[in-house]
DNA sequence: TTCGATTTGTTCGTATGTATT
DNA sequence: TAATACATACGAACAAATCGA
């Protein structure tokens, strides 16, 4: 019997070759989707530009198109990157709209979003103590700025937030160009400075109001309040900012929907 | 994940046909995805059955192999499904374990896990006032169940909740067999009624403790605590739970990932 | 406005690697 | 060991959206 043999180029050997990284040898289409990765949180691709095309990608790794394709349907799957067809596939873009939706998960009690104002109530430069400069995992002592913000929703006070976040990586930032920015902070990480807010960790507690913050809320002191501790991250887990928000939850609300992945259609 | 709809349909001819369904036209890959969820929400599939293979469902759907493996990719995103290699495709687990660190994300503040433990404090039925009708797509005065557990972690009393279900999803359960499972709820409504929780909803709140769970948590009334108002769902949007939960969060705290799904190798 | 080039979206098919039974 | 079932990879054809000539 005769080798059953492929009527096309025989062209194979150790087609199952994987990269070796890190010691861990990674599937081709892992491997660029961490390549590609690398390539956005280097900040070197802006938001509104293409990246390059299936084709090119497939040429740049000696793969096929099909296993590109695999990388990025991950990469859609994770909001960090969204394509379109005729056009070409881009950074997620951070609008104010996705931004909001995303990452800041406060709704009326009825369930209507509202857009928050924001006023800066201070500004200024300080040092890491302890526990921010391993939240953002820097030295103690870094130089970090502090911002503190006070938000309106319905025209009421409902949030009051304080950040921190390593000068290093705003570097030229002041008080002026911050508060003129035309943009979400995290808008405002991405297109100033190539700073892309990929993930954040809420830690949430129920804490009684401070006095002050009791008097910005218009509320009686010890008043029940949400808590949220947050650090954002950008690509490879790297900390950008850590922030502490006060919620006045008489009429708001934090949402939290677990497996709001599955959606069929 | 889809992109933008259509504005005009120039309507060529070709072994393209989408699946017309609810008079929108799916790809068959999505089309597939719909009729594997059914299927699986139809409570027809033990958790540790297979699913049908990949073979016998293109044969099924008359699909390629290759447009049967999108379908469970993505349903294996959206962690309905599990896949192992040699073995078969899964509906996904809901072992204590996963169902801990997938829909209950109270940690200790230094962010070690504990395992809860249960005292059912009230196992009574009743029925459905307007909120909670409302909440479970019943008609108001529908006979559910009512059940207000305690629960302990790391010795002392952390989370106050009390769940609303309706009786027609749990026929003939009994006080007895309830406390009697080996298992959390939600994996008790998998097992016993075939009922899988597959996203819930969390509003959450800061809140003044009541005299009578301050007592229980041995807290001053009125000190703060985080308020779950929970809403479970299965497939298709069904509502299968309404819970109200009150956290001591002076040792503990509520985590939330956005993002989390980004993970690259 | 039309048309064609470009780019992503969907579907098919094949070959082979690897884990499980 | 052999059969089974999923995992990775390649390649091709056509559909549909976009954009600029």
């Amino acid at each position: 019997m005769s080798r059953a043999r492929p009527r096309k180029a025989p062209r194979r050997a150790g087609r199952k070759a994987k990269w070796a990284l890190r010691g861990i040898r990674l599937p081709r289409y892992k491997a660029i989707k961490l390549e590609v990765t690398r390539a956005l949180s280097s900040g070197r691709i802006a938001a509104d530009e293409p990246l390059p095309t299936e084709k090119q990608l497939a040429a740049r790794y000696g793969v096929s198109i099909g296993t590109v394709r695999r990388a990025m349907d991950e990469l859609v799957a994770e909001h960090v990157v969204v394509r379109q067809q005729g056009r070409g596939t881009f950074l997620a873009p951070f609008s104010s709209e996705r931004l909001l939706n995303r990452f800041w998960p406060v709704f009326r009690k009825d369930g209507e979003r509202e857009i928050p104002i924001v006023q800066t109530l201070r500004f200024e430069e300080a040092r890491a103590d302890a526990e921010t400069a391993r939240a953002l995992a820097v030295a103690e002592g870094a130089p970090i700025y502090r911002i503190v913000n006070l938000l309106l929703m319905g025209g009421n006070p409902v949030l009051l937030d304080e950040v921190r976040i390593a000068r290093a990586l705003l570097p030229g930032l002041t008080e002026e160009n911050f508060v003129a920015r035309e943009n979400t902070m995290y808008g405002f990480y991405q297109s100033a400075y190539g700073i892309n807010v990929i993930r954040v960790v809420d830690r949430l507690r129920g804490v009684a109001a401070d006095a002050e913050t009791a008097r910005r809320f218009g509320i009686p002191a010890g008043s029940a309040l949400l808590e949220s501790m947050r650090i954002a991250y950008t690509f490879e887990d790297r900390p950008v900012e850590s922030r502490r928000t006060l919620i006045h939850t008489q009429a708001y609300e934090y949402r939290n929907v677990i497996g709001g992945e599955v959606r069929i259609a």
